[in-house]
Parts: C-alpha cells; structure tokens; sequence
RNA sequence: GCGGGGGUUGCCAAGCCCGGUCAAAGGCGCAGGGCUUAGGACCCUGUCUCUGAGGAGUUCGCGGGUUCGAAUCCCGCCUCCCGCACCA
C-alpha cells in the first residue's frame, strides 16, 4: 500500500480529524496580472468623462420626467408628462428667504442644477460626513431612550477594503441607520483586530524583499514605497491598513461612533482577553493536549495556508504504521489501508534507498532517515543505531501481526520520504503491488489473497482493474488506484478469514481495524502531508505534533447545550442559516486557543503561549463599552484587573472605583448584543464562537440577540481575490463612483444571504438616479397637496410603501425595501402623473414636496448623503439622519382598487393599438352591466371551491343562485378570469362589491386615453347598445373586470 | 465522506417556504424613438415564438408523480459551488 504524493493529492484520504475520509483538493491560482488604475489614490475623477454632465441652461427642462406607463406616439408630445409638475416648476436656487439661506448653510455648492463631476459629488459626500461628525451625530451614550447595540466582525488589517468587504460594513450600516431614525440609541461601533499570523507572514516576506509581495502592495494596493519599506515590522503593517480602513469607513459614510476604536493590542483590550481566558479556564472549558500542524523544519515554526508557497492549504494524513517482525528488528511498513493487513502478501522496499537502524523505546526500527527525522516530530525519539542495505532486507521473511511470514521484495516505486520507506503488499487490491508483483512474480509462485468483495471486480480486483492497462504506466495505475479504493471503501464487503471482520463493510470497519492492530499489535499512527506542501522559504513541510497545546473545549456537551439555548432564543437571519449554526454545534470540538506566535495576549498562567486570534475575538462587542472610557482617559489600563471586570460584566463584587460604577451602568444599558453581523464565511468560526462564548461568560439575560449573515460580493462571477486580480479596493471605487451609488449598489444586487454578483455599470446608474432625485427636490415647494381622487390614489401609495419599507427593513430585507424606494414609487409617481396629465392638472406643489420628503427619509438608511442633500434643498432643518422615520398613514383600498382596473384597461387597449398597428381615432369601451355571475364565482373562489365541478354544486344547491346554473359557459369564463388574477386582487375585489364600472371608465378613463392617443373615447353599458355604436357587435364580450373594446 | 447552498427567459437576479397574481419583478445588455451640434448622460418603448384585437403556443437543470391547475409540493437523477478547524 503507499506511496507516491503526487497520487495522494488526487484520491480520497484519510484526515486526521475522527478519521474522517476527505477528498483533498487540487487548486489552481491562475497569475492574472493587476489592474492598473485601480489602485487608491490614482484615479483622476476629472479624467472620469463617464461622469461630467455638463451645465444646461434652461435648469426647468429637467423638471421630473415621469413618461407615463405607456404614452403612444401617436397622439401628443410626452411632455405633458413633465408638465405635470406644472406652475410649481421654476429655476431652483434662485429663491430669496430663509429656505435660500438654509440651502447655503449646508455648505458650498450644492448638486441638482443640473448635473454634477465626480468631485462635485464627492465633495457633497465629505461635506455631509463632516458635519456629521462635526455634530457628532453618531456617538452613542446611555439615555432614556430603548437602545440597540448593533455589531460587525471587526477587519483584519492586512490590506485594504475592497467592495467584498464594504457589504456586511454596508448591511450593518444601514440597519444602524434605519433603528436609529425609528427612535432607538443606536451603539454602532468599531476595532481592529491586529491579532494573527498572516500580517507576521507578510512582513517576514517584505523583510525578504518577495517580488511578488511588493507588487502586491505596491502596485495592487497602492502603498506608498517609503511606507512599504517599513512592513518588516508587521505592527507597521496593522496601523496602515486599519488607518487606512477606518478612512475608507468614514468614507463610505458609516455611522460609526469612533470614540470607541480600539485594537487588539491595546493594552486595555489585553487586560480583557486575559479575563476572558481565565474565566474559561476557571469553568474548566481549557485544557492542554497535543496537536498536529503543518511545520516548517528550516525555519522551525508553524505553516498555515498563507506561510506556504502557492497559498496551498496543509493536509495531514493519517497512515497506520503495522509492525512486522524480522529477527530483533521490527519492520514498520505505513499504510493509508490498515484494513488491508489480512491481505499482504510481501513487503516492499526500496533497493535504492538508505535505510537505518532507529532506537524506538525498546524496539529497533528500519526506515529511512526522513522517516525517523518526521517521528522525531510525532512525539517519538527515534536513536540512530546502524545503517542497513537495502540488499539485506530482500528475501527476509518478516513475521505478520496476523500470522504467518512473508517475504520482502524489492520496488521502485517506494519512496523513501514518503511513510516509513516500507510499504506492506496487497496486491489483491492495489494494482500498483498487482504490477510489481507480477513483474518479479509472472508465474504467481506468490498468490494474490483477496479479502475484499467488490461487485463487478471478481475474485481478484487489482489483477481485473489491471488486465487491459499497461502497467509501466505510473498515471494509468494511479487512475486505476482511485478508482478501485473508492469503489472498495464505499461498497467493499471482508471475506471470510478476516478475523472478527469478516463480513463487514469496509467503510464500517477501517476505523475498527486500525484500533484493533493498535491494540492486539502495537501499531502506531504517523501523520503525512496530503500532498507535498513547501514552505515560503522553500523547505518541504512536515507535519508536528505540537505537545501540551492548550485547548478549548467547544465539544463539552453542557456548554453546547447552552449554546443551543441562546441560539434558540434569538433571531437568525436570513432564517434558513440557523440549522448551519446546529450542525456546527454538532461538529465542534476541542480547539486550539493559542499558539506560539504573532502578535496578540499572553496567556496568563503560561506567558510562553499568546491567545489565538479567533479566540480573542468572541465577545468584544461588550469591550466597546468599556474603551470609550480608556479612549477618554477616564481609566487607565493597568487597573483593569479581574475584579473590575467581574464587576462591570457580571456585578459581581464591589464597584473598584466610580468610573467601574459608571462603565458597569452603561454596559447593563448597552448589553445584550441586539444585532450581530457579519459574513457568511464566520459561520462555522467566528459566529459560532461568538455564541458559545457568550454563553459561557454571561449571564443569558446578556446572550446576544440576533445574528445576521449575508453572502459575500463576487466580481464577474468570481469571488475577489489578489491572484485572479479583480479586487476593487473600496476606496478607489468611492472616488469613481461616490459612496451612495455603491452602498445602494452592493444593496440591490442580491439577497441577504446570495453572494452578490455586483456590476460596476449599475453602480453608476445609481449615481445618477440619485443626482435626478435631489435635483428634483430643488423644484419642490411645501404647499397645498391637492384633494382629487388621484392625489389621494398617491398618497395611499405613498403609505403603502412606508409599511413595505418598513416591514422589509425590520427583516433585514434591504434589497427589497430598496427597491420598493427606488423602483416602486418611482412607478406610482409615473402613474400618477399620467391621471394628472389627464386631467389637465399641474401636480399640486405640495404633493411633489412631500414625495421628495419621502424619498429623502426612505432613503437615508441607504444613501445618507444623498438624503441629507435632498432634505436641506428641501429646506428642512436639522439631519435626515435623525429625522424620525416615516410613519405610514391608512392606504385607501377602494381607490387603489379603482385605479389597478384602470391601468388593466389601459393595457388592454395599448395591447390591441400595438397588435393591430391601428393609430386609433375613436375607442368605444362597452362595461359589462351585470356582475352576478362573476360576484358569485368570486364568492365560491374565496370559500376555496376552485374548480367547475365544485362550483356548479354550490350554485345549484341555493335557492338564490340557482337560477345561474343555464350559463356554464359564462361562469367557466369567469372562473378562468379570477383564478388568473392575484389572491391580493382577489380580495379587494370581494370587497369593493359595489364597485360601478361604467361610471368610472366615463369619468376616468376618457381623459387618460384621450390625452394619450388624441382620440375620441365613448363609454357603453355592454346592454342595448345600438348598432350604430357597436359595428362590430363586441358588447355582447363584455365581462366583469374585463370591458369590452372596439378601437376604429 | 459529513454538512450547507444553488441550477429561472442574452447576462445578473427575484419568485419557490404560503401551488393559480408567472411569459415570470428589477437591473444590465441589446434594438427603436426622444433630447442633444455630436458623443456621453438622461427619458420613453420594445426585447421567447406567432398574432390586424386585448389572444394562442412553448418555457423555469433532467425524468416521473400529486392536483382542475406546478418555476412553486412529492420522488428519482444529473450538475455546480462553499465549509470541514487552530486560519483570519
């Protein structure tokens, strides 16, 4: 069994963890050569043409160009549509009064007069981010008010933002912004996590001048050279790129309430994950065991995936090492098949190579040199006592664990730095020994010994898989390897003569028979590489058993009963993730909580070991109450010991000092954690600690109370990374683009939890959407709102909406409660600027304030900037901000109801006028008269009948119905018409029984067509018509809902 | 292997939980028109097929099933992606 590294990458093997099978994976990073231009602080907005709009004259012309939904060509000019804002239109900012002057208070030139630069956008964006900050609007203490405490997962500062990152930062954001406005004290605050290894990896690669980490930085990142040059010291590393995140935070416009920043490394925040860690260990949740890590032997320290060159991922494998006698020396052959002892034939070795004789504990060994060099890291002291040829090996007969002696063979294709360097022969089921044997053996003077069954594979597996191959052939053998250990793990039955195993599925029993030879025989496990992995530093990596590691136990089934208790009693949102979060629960077990290096805090009781990353970062969120005061300079670190934080945190004992007493108040006001948020990725690490730490250091009043998940932002498709060269650094698109195009960008592209495919393109469409918006807010005047059935169609809308918002937003549904902002009024409006057009009505100035009011105040959460601009043009005082968030007033369904048949009319007929190509001069529209037949289907639908059968029963077994029962075919027809309408339609039909066709189309809808197609409309009852008036006799179609037209 | 999530009309992406509002939202792209000296931007219209009448036909990975009715529910299959630990 064995062998070649090269194979063990592609078939499936066994990981050390549980023993558990898994399939390594192949990864390929193709080198995609960086984009220039992207870099932060090189892009030349000015040189941006895609967005200088140059200046119009005639400022009114942009009055709001609502089209209608369907305006034909045919009739007038659409520019009745823009009329519709009517008299209220004039040339903005050329007011006198306290609004004028209001305007200018917001500081210097103001958007909206008809186009804007990019550095005129950005420069509104700063303006607003500096009176907020100015006005310190986002800082957070206790008061009176109910308060949400709403979190992120806090960066890592080894590079800077890009749009990946900006979208949970985003989600956060907006939901801050969103409570903040309903009325809550909204803590939303921020850190730094300097913690960790890859930042050390870094600078040890800046120190050696790695060419390709300095591109990187240089040219991907835009770092300036001098300050590149001071990245061997990875401290220098941290304080750039989390300046440099923080600045693009602020940026962005993120209601962040700075006060209480603070890094990992703060002195203060080390005080508190050395409580944090004693607590645990005092629960006895800590305990030390020894662990295996991938391992450097050159540079004597750890591997992880960014320490190896290629960024591969360290694998372990576990083989088993089977002990077999020869003389006083033992023979150890490793295999990744225990299960396959009962099936050796022979041992190979490699005639080749150099093997020695090794003192383990009492038993003298023969392997290589590499292989008592790997031992020497597994915990084993191997004493080199001897060398030995190969030569004399060959021809032995070693002695089998489960009887009987077999011969030792020679092979090349053992490899010495692969197992032992001596590989036990089965060549029943593996065609590699099946070849070998044969080659040497072609009269089968040695049998092959089969042990397992295998459907459609015969008596001897290997020597079937291999009858049609060429055998000198490594990669045809290897394909033929995979093959038939997958198919005997999964399927594989033992035969008989397999001890107590016979009988069993392989897949059942490996693990059985790997303890068993470890018992009965004394056979020992040594870990490999899955694969050969190198070092940084070009060194083959080796797999170490780091001893007396320190551990925390997440496999302690009380504290993950209690986490599943917290998870229970809170919000998961989306709601499909929460049975991720059980599963993981499941699985969790011991893990790592501190290693050798890096920056971070020591342990306590053990100053050798620092804390591990993912370990100090579980229940920050409540340090942020504390480092207001540290920032302040209320307290000072070194008098935060264990009883100030037994305090604070638990109450336990007396308040230390007063500052103790204020910190203690405000953490009971601030804690629990309401919202946690943070990217999908954390699931299984971050998120999950963040519970089970809770629950093991607070009390459950203080268990946090919601997790939000979202997915992460693809470019193109593909995830961001540095090799595939599609990182858009946050930054620099904010000066492309501007911060609110982006946020709203990242927002729309997908739901919470689908990773968002975000397209540059849209993202500008954005912008200027926007821009439309606020310049629209320069042409509305508060006034009178206008009394007419239209206007009070929009305002019903206009409520309709804030609830939509309102309700989408509470469930983090910020895609949708976007797109009802965006898109959804934004349609209503149109509409309801064609019924004015039709009425040959200006829309009322207050109607057209107060929809930009809307819009701002719906907005804010989103783009805030643009809000704040659209809410001082509209000569309000104060924030947008902190406005109060709309509240929606009732929606009148009747009208709604009214205008919904209206515009299902209306395309009617602008379906008939495209079809037929007719450029209509008259449109003769016959209402049906009765609606009996139709009321009472719609009845039978309700009470759920909703099939003919059912439905002609109800109609026959009552007395006042029954006389319907002769018009089957109407009442088909009818029933066809309301199943096709919505369950929402459906409803308001129901309701509005009363509801007079006729009389509304007469009213209504005559004005509408008739502005529209510049034609004549006649209204008919659909009975009685005259022939003269129906030519070609369509009364007679009417239905209700469904008027009958005639278009000459 | 274990666990999770997908496959929708050119692309991205809703809908699926709660079956008829679905030929299927929205965005992008594309086409035509408007506006503009022009380009860009913006606005309108169209964008599965057929249609001189509001209609019909074929679609939602594949194959079955349940139902008056399925993108949506059930069963089977194919296929793609992600996580699996000491690493943030």
């Amino acid at each position: 069994m064995r062998r070649h590294t090269r194979q063990l990458a592609r078939r499936p093997v066994h990981i050390i963890q549980h023993g558990r099978l898994r399939h390594t994976r192949g990864r390929i990073r193709p080198k995609v050569p960086h984009h220039a231009g992207q870099e932060a602080g090189q892009v030349r907005p000015h040189h941006n043409i895609l967005w200088h709009v140059p200046e119009r004259a005639g400022g009114p012309r942009h009055g709001i160009l609502y089209g209608g939904l369907a305006p034909r060509r045919h009739g007038h000019s659409q520019n009745h549509i823009r009329d519709a804002w009517g008299p209220g239109r004039r040339q903005p900012y050329v007011r006198a009064g306290r609004r004028e002057a209001h305007r200018h208070d917001a500081g210097g030139r103001r958007l909206g007069q008809g186009g804007h630069t990019m550095t005129e956008w950005r420069d509104m964006e700063e303006r607003w981010q500096k009176a907020w900050s100015e006005a310190r609007l986002f800082e957070s203490d206790p008061d009176s008010r109910p308060k949400k405490t709403i979190t992120v997962a806090y960066p890592y500062p080894n590079s800077p933002q890009h749009l990946g990152h900006g979208r949970t930062y985003t989600l956060a954001d907006i939901n801050a912004r969103f409570w903040r406005m309903r009325g809550y004290n909204v803590l939303f605050p921020m850190g730094f996590h300097y913690t960790g290894t890859p930042i050390l990896g870094m600078a040890r690669r800046v120190a050696g001048g790695d060419p390709e980490i300095m591109d990187g930085l240089l040219n991907i990142y835009g770092v300036p050279p001098d300050t590149v040059r001071g990245f061997a010291e990875p401290l220098n590393i941290a304080n750039y790129f989390s300046a440099e995140i923080e600045t693009g935070m602020k940026e962005m416009g993120y209601s962040i309430d700075w006060r209480r920043r603070f890094t990992t490394i703060h002195p203060a925040y080390q005080r508190f994950v050395e409580w944090q860690i004693e607590s645990l260990r005092r629960r006895r949740l800590i305990r030390r065991g020894s662990h295996p890590v991938g391992w450097c032997p050159q540079d004597g320290n750890p591997v992880s995936q960014h320490d190896t060159l290629g960024d591969v991922e360290p694998e372990f494998a576990e083989y088993t090492i089977v002990k077999f006698g020869w003389g006083r020396h033992i023979l150890p052959a490793a295999t990744l098949r225990p299960e396959t002892i009962f099936g050796v034939t022979n041992l190979w070795v490699n005639p080749d190579a150099q093997y020695g004789i090794w003192q383990v504990g009492r038993e003298r060994w023969i392997m290589t040199e590499e292989c008592a060099q790997k031992l020497a890291h597994q915990g084993r002291r191997p004493v080199h006592i001897g060398d030995i040829p190969a030569s004399d090996m060959l021809g032995a007969a070693a002695e089998s664990p489960v009887g009987g002696h077999i011969p030792v063979l020679p092979a090349g294709f053992v490899r010495p730095d692969t197992g032992t360097g001596i590989v036990m022969s089965v060549p029943a089921h593996a065609p590699f020994d099946h070849a070998a044997l044969r080659a040497i053996d072609p009269d089968g003077t040695i049998p092959s010994r089969p042990i397992i069954a295998v459907s459609g594979y015969g008596d001897d597996p290997a020597a079937q898989i291999c009858g049609g191959l060429d055998t000198s052939d490594e990669s045809a053998l290897e394909r033929a390897t995979e093959t038939l250990y997958s198919k005997e793990f999964h399927t594989g039955v033992m035969l008989e003569g397999c001890g107590p195993y016979s009988g069993r599925r392989v897949s059942e029993c490996k693990d059985d028979i790997r303890g068993w030879l470890a018992r009965k025989f004394g056979a020992r496990t040594m870990m490999e590489m899955a694969g050969e992995v190198r070092c940084r530093c070009g060194a083959r990596c080796i797999v170490k058993m780091l001893e007396k590691q320190w551990f925390l136990d997440y496999g302690d089934e009380s504290w993950k009963a209690s986490a599943r208790r917290c998870l229970d009693g809170m919000e998961v949102l989306p709601p499909e993730i929460r049975g991720e979060f059980h599963n993981i629960i499941g699985w969790l077990r011991e893990r790592a909580c501190a290693r050798q290096r890096g920056l971070g805090t020591r342990l306590p009781w053990d100053p050798d070991w620092i804390v591990e990353s993912l370990t100090d970062s579980t229940v920050y969120t409540a340090f942020y109450i504390l480092m207001k005061y540290v920032n302040a300079g209320a307290i000072q670190p070194d008098v935060m010991d264990w009883d100030l934080f037994e305090y604070v945190f638990l109450g336990r004992g007396e308040p230390p000092n007063p500052t103790a007493q204020e910190m203690r108040q405000e953490f009971l006001y601030y804690y629990p954690v309401d919202t946690r948020h943070s990217g999908r990725d954390l699931v299984p690490n971050h998120l999950t600690f963040f519970v089970m730490n809770h629950t093991a250091l607070f009390p459950e009043r203080h268990w946090p109370r919601q997790i939000v998940v979202n997915g992460s932002v693809l470019m193109d498709g593909k995830k961001m990374s540095k090799s595939m060269g599609n990182i858009i650094p946050l930054r620099g698109a904010i000066l492309r683009h501007g911060a609110d195009p982006i946020r709203l960008g990242i927002t729309i592209s997908a739901e919470l939890l689908q990773d968002a495919d975000v397209n540059l393109e849209s993202v500008s469409g954005m912008g200027t959407r926007l821009e439309r918006m606020i310049r629209e807010c320069g042409e509305a005047e508060p006034g009178e709102a206008g009394g007419e059935r239209e206007d009070a169609w929009m305002r019903s809308r206009i409520h309709w909406t804030v609830q939509a918002v309102t309700a989408n937003m509470e469930r983090m549904r910020m895609r949708e409660a976007l797109h009802d902002v965006m898109y959804g009024m934004e349609r209503d409006v149109q509409w309801y600027a064609r019924r004015l057009a039709a009425r040959g009505r200006a829309m009322p100035p207050g109607m057209a304030h107060m929809i930009c009011e809307m819009r701002a105040r719906l907005l804010a959460p989103f783009a805030p900037h643009t809000a704040e601009e659209m809410w001082h043009t509209l000569g309000n005082d104060g924030f947008v901000s902190v406005s109060e968030w709309p509240e929606a007033g009732n929606v009148d369904h009747s009208i709604v109801h009214d205008e919904d048949y209206l515009v299902s009319v209306l395309r009617d007929i602008s379906n008939i006028v495209r079809v037929s190509g007719i450029a209509p001069r008259r449109i003769r529209v016959y209402a049906a008269e009765s609606r009996e037949i139709y009321d009472t289907v719609l009845e039978c639908v309700a009470g759920g009948a909703a099939d003919m059968r059912s439905i002609m029963e109800i109609i026959s077994g009552d007395d006042s119905k029954r006389h319907l029962r002769v018009y089957p075919k109407e009442i088909a027809a009818c029933l066809k018409d309301i199943l096709s309408e919505s369950v929402t339609t459906r409803e308001a039909r129901l309701r509005h029984s009363t509801f007079d066709e006729r009389k509304l189309l007469e009213e209504h809808l005559r004005d509408v067509v008739r502005t529209e197609y510049d034609c004549t409309v006649s209204v008919y009852g659909s009975g009685g018509v005259p022939e003269s008036e129906d030519p070609k006799r369509k009364a007679r179609l009417a239905r209700a809902y469904h008027p009958a037209i005639y278009i000459e």
